[in-house]
DNA sequence: GCAGTTTCGTTGCATGTGCAATGAAGTCAA
DNA sequence: TTGACTTCATTGCACATGCAACGAAACTGC
């Protein structure tokens, strides 16, 4: 019996608190996707998402991938250097704009990710299947929370 | 056109990418909640979810919050050493087992999570609204996804 | 009772992160 | 052109984090 008798505490369920949820499973699932990009490439998430941007986008500068992708400029500008330094990306000056850098895959970065994203979409489709026929709902449920920001 | 022709990348959407989306979304609405905490009470993440499952669980040991609130010992330890240098909970030596440290929160703890508590719930409550007729499913996807691993 | 092992909490260390400051480049108005 | 202001990317710094190592305490089998 810890103390004497105080006010009560209005009753919590940390369980039933979908920001906890939301963040504990968004830890798992990244963490359990991040040992393969790790493991298997030797890649961080930052660097996994700027190689997906320029996979699907082409060249672009430090700053687009930071509104794109949802990461500090900061981030972005370390993953890129590691990836430079790996070999995966190139960096130039954009000549329009000599503030502008100009990322782009390598061939060696392009063949790394011809092997990886189908990995990604694979693992796509297993939390698909795990969710079910309630993928959709959650998948919007996604969507509203993240349109409901600014 | 910057490269002559290479073997095409499978095209692939970030947005439609399940983790990538959760984790977007956990971190917006993590940081909408923890300014809440940060500006109006000076707490972090990790003492939030210290301080809360005190307030719903009643005295613990950090190997016990561990468990049951995600998060690494270190952390814990590190929260619960701040909060009780804040005069918000107090630590005592357990003594059927003297390994184990006692958490509890002091009088001042317990006022402060009487504010707190209902501004959680409160949140908790737009957090449904905005999801509205959809977010028995989030949830029940959220659930499913952490229960899927181990 | 006692060596060997396990569990608990803390801490040292290397690493990652955000934020602010910086410098280089561009824009705009006069 | 010049000078004030803005934008872009990098970097310095303070701080948080994860992991491994540690010491103390508790079990375990003998």
């Amino acid at each position: 019996m810890p103390d004497d008798d105080l006010p009560p505490l209005p009753g919590f369920d940390l369980d039933h608190f979908t920001p906890y949820r939301l963040s504990v499973a968004a830890e798992r699932v990244s963490e359990e996707l991040a040992r393969v990009y790790r493991e298997r490439f030797g890649l961080s998430i930052p660097q996994w998402r700027v190689l997906v941007h320029l996979a699907s986008s082409g060249d672009v500068s430090v700053r687009e991938i930071e509104a794109r992708v949802a990461m500090e400029k900061s981030k972005v500008s370390r993953a890129a250097s590691r990836l430079e330094a790996a070999g995966l990306i190139g960096k130039t000056v954009n000549d329009a704009d000599r503030r502008l850098v100009r990322l782009s895959l390598t061939a060696k970065g392009r063949a790394l990710m011809a092997e990886l994203l189908p990995l990604a979409e694979a693992y796509q489709r297993e939390i698909e299947a795990r969710l079910g026929a309630s993928f959709a709902a959650f998948a919007a449920g996604l969507e509203t929370l993240l349109g409901a920001r600014r």
